[in-house]
DNA sequence: TACTATTAAGTCGTACCCGATCTAAATGCA
DNA sequence: TGCATTTAGATCGGGTACGACTTAATAGTA
C-alpha cells in the first residue's frame, strides 16, 4: 500500500513519464543512428514525409517544437543533405522546408524502424494501444491548462 | 480509420511519449521556478528528502542519470546552498550528496507541487493511475531490451 | 497613406542528456 | 606483494529544449 506522501518518488507520474520517454528514446537510438538521424530529426522526416514542403511554422505545429529548437536541427538536416530550406516567394518570412531525394530514399530504410521498436519492446499491440490513448489525454489535458 | 502507413506520426508511440513529456513539464516549469529548481533539480531534491545522505551513483539509479548530468546538476543545487557534496571517508571515489538546512526546509514548499499539478492537469486519478501502470510496463520492457 | 501590431525565423544563454574519455581509488587474483 | 581490472566521478563535445530578445516582412486600421 502506498504511503500518504505525495512526494514519494514512485508516486510522480512526470518521473515515470520522463523515464519512459527516455527509455524508448534509447531504443530507437541505435536504429537511427545508423540512419545518421537523432530522434528529433527523424520526428521532423516522418512531418516530411507525409507532406513536403512545409513551413518552419507548420514543421512546429506538428512537432510542438519552437523555432530555437528547429532552426538549428533544420541546419543540421540541410548539411546533411536531406531537406532544403528556401525562402517563400509568397511570404518573404517563411521557410519552405523541402526534402531533397536523398532525404525521399531515406524513407525506406525508416519503414524498418517502428517494427523494430515494437520488437525490441517486446510489449503488446494493445499495451501500446492503451498506453498512445492515456499520452493523449494528457496531452490534451495539460493542452488545456 | 487509421492507414497501414507505420510512420504515420500520429502512430508513433514514441512521439506521443516525447510530447507528453514536454507538456508535463511545462506545467511543472511555473511552479518549480519560484523555488530555483528545474524538474531534473526536483527529481534529486525528492530523492534526498526521501533518504539523506545519498552517494551520486545512488541518486543516478534511482533517477536513471548518468554522471555526465549529475555533476553539474549537482553542483548547481550546491551553489544554490541546497545540498553539500563531500568525499566519503569510506571509499574515497565517492562523493556523498547531503541535503542542508535549506534544503530540507524547501520540502514544505514542495509539498504544494503535486497537488497543484494534477489540479492544472484536470485528470481523473483513475486516469492518472491507468497512465503510470503503463507507463512502468513501458520502462520495465525497455529495461530487458 | 502612414503607423502600429502581428507574425515567421533566427540568435543567445542556460540547462539538460548522452557517448566517449580521463583520473584516481579500490578490488581481485596469480 | 604486484599488477590488471573494475568502479565512482568528472570532463568534453554534440544535440536538443526553452525563455527572452532581435530582425524583417506582412496585416490592420485610423
Amino acid at each position: 500500500m502506498p504511503s500518504e506522501d505525495p512526494l514519494l518518488l514512485e508516486r510522480q507520474v512526470c518521473f515515470a513519464l520522463v523515464v519512459a520517454a527516455r527509455s524508448v528514446l534509447s531504443i530507437y537510438r541505435p536504429l537511427l543512428d545508423p540512419m545518421g538521424l537523432t530522434h528529433p530529426q527523424y520526428l521532423v522526416m516522418l512531418a516530411l514525409w507525409e507532406r513536403s514542403p512545409l513551413s518552419v511554422k507548420a514543421i512546429g505545429e506538428l512537432l510542438e517544437l519552437d523555432s530555437p529548437t528547429l532552426s538549428p536541427l533544420l541546419k543540421r538536416l540541410a548539411t546533411a543533405e536531406l531537406i532544403t530550406r528556401e525562402r517563400s516567394d509568397a511570404d518573404e518570412r517563411r521557410v519552405d522546408v523541402e526534402l531533397t531525394k536523398k532525404g525521399r530514399d531515406l524513407r525506406r530504410r525508416a519503414l524498418l524502424v517502428p517494427p523494430a521498436v515494437v520488437a525490441k519492446l517486446g510489449m503488446d499491440v494493445s499495451e501500446l494501444e492503451a498506453l498512445h490513448h492515456s499520452l493523449s489525454n494528457v496531452i490534451e489535458a495539460a493542452r488545456h491548462s
